[in-house]
Parts: structure tokens; sequence; C-alpha cells
RNA sequence: GCCCGGGUGGCGGAAUUGGUAGACGCUACGGACUUAAAAUCCGUUUUGCGAAAGCAAGUGCGAGUUCGAGUCUCGCCCCGGGCACCA
């Protein structure tokens, strides 16, 4: 054994018997008991970051503490190597999409494979590749056959110089990124996924997740928004078609005091014709973004229209606005609006000196004052006629039953999700496989005809997708009459090849079937890692996705990840670390310096998983050096010769309390790393015991065997976190076989036994002294201790001691 | 604006079920070794008072529940993530 730490070489030899054994490659074996960890693919971005470094290490971690657990992991890899930065970068360097991608991908794959991650290579995927892409194609025009697929018109931000449509990433302060010009809403008629038709099932499975976090299940919910309410119809005064919308709160509907539409509802369009200040108002509207955060926080703007609707209940005229808030593409693009009882309503009639009035008040009988702010909460309907002194179920039992009857409207639910638009107006990404034909409309392109490959030799300038430029490309005959027809030059969302990759690891080389019989065995996944930031979209789609394959019999689960692990940013100067941004840092140097385990322990042991890292390069050099001192306490060990076996019945106090060190550390880390997730904890508890080491000074034969056995246990609960020093020193302590196919280390109970234990006497909550007491004295001896103690009886005085609570093994608070 | 997180020493963080606040690491400072530096090793490191024992204060701010609150409840402030075309 080397007397000092060398780790390039360490690191290259572990690697080498790992790839030589083909340790991490795995079938599909009926007897064993299989766990599937899966982090969320990277894009392939040009090389790796500290994000990156962080899932991949956590993911490594649980991939290799399950194997030690005696599971069949797999653990693949693959590139979500569609979408924009690879434009970008063709933009700004003329290089190709395709091959900047590969390029990426073949550096990222070597850095991957340094950084000794436990993968199964033989299943790498590659979205950008046609045989992935072909059977998402092949997934969507079943899906268009079971009608789950529509067109619909939707907005897009329209950058009107580069004649481009623009991600809303791609909107600084309202104007195109390259162009500068102000950005509008355009509608453009796109592909929708019908993700509310599993609206339901999305929202009730979540209550069996139980491995997600509450977080991102809460987040879900929200997102997903359900809520049950009435659908009604105002008459228009003049018009023949009424106007729809949907209310939550139907118990306040004699409080509406006006009603606003989209600048893209008919009756906005029909008024513009003849005044022009509506008209430019329209226009204006257009101006903005597409963004529901930007609508949500600009300023509240609206005209009246000078159109009446009629109450249906108090048969009052309702004058009708349209203001920018409201979205033609929600729900039916009109809102009641009720100042009284919401908030945005009330800071509208505010401003716009619309009447304010109060239908509902509280129920414990307080007062209000509408004048100075809504009252948003449930109580009960006042100044309301026949519905007075209801509370919110009887009155929209009520209201539904009249309106029922009149024809006017119906009980319904109502979701704030929204159907999922995957068209994409860009080059680089999976071709939408329809043709459009005079005759026969929108047609899916058969399945003999799949995949319908995008071609990646291509000149890409940043003006609109070259596929439109390419008649080789669209140019097609319609399957269903064989005339001359018009092929789709959309490409898919990014999220869509992100939304199935999970289940493709299964069986990557199927040349037959989306999926095959190996789906069955692998899924779902047990343990699925990823950042927080995909906690609704990626997430969601996949989940969706999951549930129609099942329902394309492809697959058997209803979920695709058992377990989720949500890990927090890196972040950089208080910002998510972003190639947008510039605040990356390459890990890229730490690794040459270092070495990967140096870099893995250190994002291990600076924060726990799910919150977010504040980098900073302090820090890195602690972990070099207790592999340092750990290379270092094992060379001294094993320098001087063999150590026997423990023979717990002869050893001595001192080498008694280093054993139960040891065992105590097996139970902290076996706990922190296979329950909790808690890897910085657990390589605090390893260092402990390293510690514990080096102030324990008995060479004698008794002695050595304890030291060996803490060893042994160091090496191996930290064997998942830096596998390649590991490698070595397992070697080094005398061990034969290699460390990555060991069995996790057996807890012995006993040697954590302990005579006596330490416990705090406080005196009214506070800390006053610490006693030793027996493992297994009682209460009343233990008071009667503390009492005794000198520090206590200064506190106490002459008080009477009115009680004393005594928390066995913890403390004793006595009560003055 | 809405939804979800987070806020604890100089810094990253620990405190798992309401029970010793600051584990472990970093930084800084002092010391040993060295011609010197690096590396390594030892020590100190929440603040204030104190020679020490110890005492007081302290987990973003303000209230509350409790024998006891970083942890629970209510109201705020600040930071981060998401908001449907970044991935």
């Amino acid at each position: 054994m080397d007397a000092s730490y060398k780790p390039e070489h360490i690191e290259q030899n572990a690697r080498e018997y790992w790839e030589k054994e083909r340790v991490f490659e795995v079938d599909e074996n009926p007897d064993k008991d299989k766990f599937y960890c899966l982090t969320m693919f990277p894009y392939p971005s040009g090389q790796l970051h500290m994000g990156h470094v962080r899932v991949l290490t956590i993911s490594d971690v649980i991939a290799r503490y399950q194997r030690m657990q005696g599971k069949h992991v797999l653990q693949p890899m693959g590139w979500d190597a569609f979408g924009m930065p690879a434009e970008n970068a063709a933009i700004e360097r003329g290089v190709p999409p395709a091959k900047w991608t590969y390029k990426n991908i073949d550096y990222m794959r070597g850095q991957l494979k340094r950084l000794g991650y436990g993968y199964d290579w033989t299943r790498e995927l590659t979205t950008c590749r046609p045989e992935y892409y072909r059977w998402e194609q092949w997934l969507f025009t079943k899906m268009f056959e079971k009608g789950l697929v529509y067109r619909k018109n939707s907005v897009v931000n329209w950058d009107p110089v580069d004649q481009t449509v623009l991600a809303n990433e791609q909107v600084i302060d309202g104007r195109g990124w390259r162009s500068n010009a102000l950005v509008e809403r355009r509608e453009i008629p796109q592909w929708f996924m019908r993700i509310t038709a599993y609206a339901d099932e999305l929202l009730d499975e979540l209550d069996h997740l139980d491995g997600w976090p509450e977080s991102v299940k809460t987040m879900q919910r929200n997102w997903i928004g359900r809520s049950e309410g009435i659908e009604l119809a105002f008459d228009v005064k003049g018009e023949d078609v009424p106007l729809t919308v949907f209310t939550t709160r139907p118990d306040t509907l004699l409080g509406v005091t006006y009603m606003a539409v989209a600048a893209e509802h008919p009756l906005a369009q029909k008024t513009a014709a003849d005044k022009p200040d509506i008209a430019a108002f329209i226009e204006e509207c257009k101006r903005t973004q597409a963004a529901e955060a930007m609508l949500e926080t600009m300023e509240k703007k609206g005209m009246p229209l000078g159109i009446f609707a009629i109450h249906p209940i108090s048969g009052e005229e309702i004058p009708l606005w349209v203001a920018n808030f409201v979205l033609m593409s929600y729900g039916t693009g009109a809102v009641m609006a009720v100042p009284g009882h919401d908030a945005r309503d009330w800071e509208f009639a505010d401003k716009h000196g619309l009447p304010i009035t109060q239908v509902i008040t509280p129920a414990d009988g307080s007062s209000i004052d509408i004048t100075k702010g809504p009252y948003v909460d449930y109580g009960i309907v006042v100044n309301s006629g026949e519905l007075d002194g209801l509370d919110y179920d009887q009155a929209l039992d009520a209201i539904a039953k009249r309106f029922e009857n009149e024809g006017r409207g119906r009980r319904t639910v109502n979701y704030r999700l929204r159907d999922w638009g995957v068209s994409r107006q860009r080059y680089w990404g999976a071709p939408i496989p329809i043709i459009y034909c005079d005759d026969c409309d929108a047609v899916p392109v058969p399945e003999d005809q799949l995949p319908v490959v995008l071609p990646e030799d291509v000149e890409f300038t940043g003006v609109g997708s070259p596929l439109k430029q390419m008649p080789e490309f669209y140019e097609a005959d319609c399957p269903k009459c064989g005339k001359a027809a018009r092929r789709e030059t959309d490409t898919f969302d990014t999220f869509v090849e992100s939304s199935w990759y999970f289940s493709r690891y299964a069986c990557p080389d199927s040349n037959d079937a989306m999926l095959d019989e190996r789906e069955r065995y692998w899924m779902p996944v047990d343990q699925y890692t990823g950042g927080i930031e995909h906690a609704i979209l990626h997430l969601l789609y996949a989940r969706f996705f999951q549930k129609v394959m099942r329902d394309f019999g492809l697959s058997a689960a209803d979920e695709p990840f058992t377990n989720l692990l949500t890990q927090g940013m890196v972040l950089k100067d208080g910002a998510k670390m972003s190639k947008a941004k510039g605040n990356t840092v390459d890990p890229q140097e730490l690794i040459e310096k270092y070495g990967a385990d140096t870099v893995r322990l250190f994002m291990m042991s600076t924060a726990p998983p799910e919150m977010s890292l504040e980098w900073s390069d302090d820090g890195v050099q602690g972990a070099f050096r207790f592999l340092k001192r750990l290379w270092k306490s094992v060379y001294e060990h094993v320098s001087a010769g063999d150590a026997v076996a423990v023979e717990p019945k002869s050893l001595d106090d001192k080498q008694r309390a280093l054993r139960r060190k040891t065992h105590q550390t097996i139970q902290k880390v076996s706990d922190d790393i296979g329950r909790r997730y808690k890897f910085n904890t657990a390589v605090a508890a390893a260092m402990e015991l390293l510690n514990a080491i080096k102030r324990f000074d008995d060479s004698s034969g008794a002695g050595r065997s304890v030291v060996q056995e803490a060893l042994d246990a160091i090496v191996l609960v930290l064997s998942p976190v830096i596998p390649h020093v590991c490698h070595e020193l397992w070697h080094a302590l005398g061990h034969e076989s290699a460390a990555v196919n060991e069995g996790w280390p057996v807890l012995d109970e006993s040697a954590l036994a302990q005579d006596a234990v330490e416990i705090i006497v406080q005196v009214n909550g506070k800390l006053r002294s610490r006693i030793l007491v027996a493992a297994d004295a009682d209460s009343d001896s233990i008071s009667a201790q503390a009492l005794a103690d000198e520090n206590v009886k200064r506190f106490v005085g002459d008080k009477t001691v009115r009680k004393t609570i005594v928390v066995p093994g913890r403390l004793v608070n006595v009560v003055v």
C-alpha cells in the first residue's frame, strides 16, 4: 500500500475493475428483487455543471447502497438531446444542432465515466435519434386515433422583426432578445394532448403516492386546480347569443356589478369595428407576453364596451368591459365580477369607479366594511332577496337548481389545468407526424412510414425553422388519398421525449415496439431523483404519459415513479446556476485537481439533498483532507501487521467504547442513507468515527481488532459516496473481495449497550446541570439524584418543587 | 399576483417524535514541525460579563400554546423555485 493518497491512479484502477467485470450491467432476473434507480436525464449542454454532479451523485449513492442491501439495481443514463440551446449554438457558431449535440454528448459521457457513476451503459438513450423518437411519433398517431390529440388555435410570443415564435425565456421586458422588437401575442393553430381527460386520475392518484414529498403533491394538486362550480348564461341586451361564465362562488351572484371579456372575445371584436378607441385598446392588449406571471402582475386595464348583460336573477343591467387580464384561452373568455368578494375584482372596481356591493357577511356575526377591501371568505348570503340567510352550500344548491330548471346553467367541474400544447415552431425537435391534405385535412403518418426523420445536415439562420425551406422534407403524399400534400413542419415540445424515456431504458433496443415485456420487469421506477424545478411540468406530463401507455396496453403501471427525491438547486450568488445567467462552476477543474471522490464527497457532505446549495469554493479542500486522513489511518493500521477478529467479551472499557461508536455509526449511516436520504449527516457520522479512531491509542491485539472493525465499517458505509478510494482501501484492509460486491455492514445491537447515561437537569426549563445515571434507573431515583445536585439546589432554593418531569435517557425538568 | 420551499455562529450546515441549540466541515486566529513555505499535527472559535465555576442573551420579526418551542399555531418581512415555449 502506498503511504500517500493518490486519487488519479486509484480512481482509474477502480473504474477499470468495474468496467472489466461489467458490475453495473443488469438483465431481467426474475429471482432477484429489482431496484430501478433513476435521475432526470441531462440536457447535453456542453459540460456537466454542479447541478448535474449533485443529482447524479445522490442517485449513485442510493443505487450503490441498495446494491449492498442485495437488490438487483438498474441505473441507466441517457440524453435529453433536443432543445433550444442547440439552435442558439447553431446561430452563434454556425454549427448544425445535431453535430453540436453529439459532440457535447461524447464529452459529457467521458465526464460521467470519470465521476465513477454506476451506470449500465449498454442502455444509453439519445432522444434525438430516430430510433428513439419514432416511438413517440407512433404514440402520437395512436393518440390521434383515440381522440387524445387535437388541433386548436393558441397564443404564442411573436417577434415581428425576426418573424419567429419566441420562448417566454427569450422575451426580455416585453421585447425579443435578439431583435429587441416589441413582442406580440399571436394566435396560431397548434397540436394539443388531452391531459385534462386524465385530470381526475392525476389528482386522485396523488393521495396514493406515499413516496413523494408533500410539497410536490400539493403543487400538482394546485396546478390541476379542480374546482366545482356553476356555469351559467347571462343574456346580453341586443344579442342573440348569451354570455357564458364559470363561477366557483355562485353564492355571490347578486354581487355581480360588471362583467369582463377578453380582447379576442367576439363581443369585443364586434364592438371594436365601430369604436376606434376599443380597437386601439384591443391592439394594446396584444402587445403583452403570453406568460401567466406577466398577466398577473401587469397593470389591470379595461374599457367599457357600452354593451349590457341582464342579471339572471335581479334583471338589472350589468356593464360589459373588455379587460387585459381576461384570456380567451381560459374557460369561456368571459368572467363575472364580484368586487365585494374578490380581490382582483375589487381593485379593478375601485380604480374605475364601479359599484361594490356586499352580499356575504361573516358567519360569526362580525361586521365588515366592504368599501375598505373585499371580504373573500365564505359566510352567509345577504342583500340577495330570497337567497338571504343561506350559507355557501345552500346557496350553490338553490342557484344550481333554479338555473338547471331554466336551462340557463349547470353544475360543473372546472380545472385550472389546460391541455398540453405540444407544437413548437422550431427545427431541433422530433417532427410531428402529420400530413396536411387539401381534401383529407390533417392525416397522421401511417406506422409503416415512421419515423419521420429530422434532417440533421441543415443550415440554421435563426429566422424561422429550416424545415419550412426544405421541400424534400415537407413535400409528401397524402396517406389517405395519395394526392400531393404537405408535411407538418412543427416539432414536439421536448417534454414529450422526457415523458416516457424512463420506460424505454428497460428495452432500449426494441425495434418492433415502443416497449416490450422487459418493461414489466423494471417499471415502475423505484427511486426517481431530480431538481425541484421539475415538480410540476415534467412530472405531471410523465404521469400523464404513463397512464396513456397503460391504457394502450404498453404498461401495467399506473404511476411511473414510486419514490421521488427532489434535490434543491445549486445556487451561485443566490441564483440558480445556469448557462443563461453565466454563473456556472465547471466541475472538471475540481475533478482534475482532487479526483472524483473529493468532488462526490464535497457535494454529499455540504447540504442535505432537498435544500438548495449555495456554491462556495471553500470546503472542497476539507473533503480532500478527509480522504487523506482516512488513507493515512488505514495505512498506519495495516503497516503494523494483521489484526485478529474482535472478541467482544474480552474488551476493556475504552475498546468497548470505540466498538460502540463503530456500531452507532453503522446504525446512524444506515438510517441516514436508507431512510432519511441525509447524506451530509451520514458523512459527518463517519468522520466522527475516524476522529475517534485517531484519538484511540492502543496497539494491543484487542485494540487493533476494534480498530480494524472500525476501519472496515467506515470503508463500507462510505463506499457508496466515495467508491474509488473505498475499492482500494478495502483491499488494503486485507479483503480479497471487491467492495462493490460487499454486503452492507451488520449492526451488532449488543455493542450499543451502555451501563450509565448522562442526562441533563433543567430547573423551570433552563439547563442547570448534567448527571450520570444508571441506564436502567427508574424515574424516582433519577429525580432524587437530580434534586441532590448542587447547582440544582442553588436554583430551587427554598421554593416548593411543584413537579418534576422525567424523560428517560434524556432529561429531568424541575418546576418550582 | 398566485402556488411551493427556505431563513440557525464569520460560512455550509446539525439538532430524526416538542426535550442539552451550534454535531461534522470550512474560514480565521494561536501554537508545534520546518532554514522557509506548503502539507501535517495540536488548540481556540455564537455574543456579553467573569480568573474560574458559572450567569445572561440568542435560531428572520411580532404575538401565542406548553413544565419546556429552532421544531407547533397566528400575523408579518426577506430570499429561492414554479407559473404552461429554458430544461
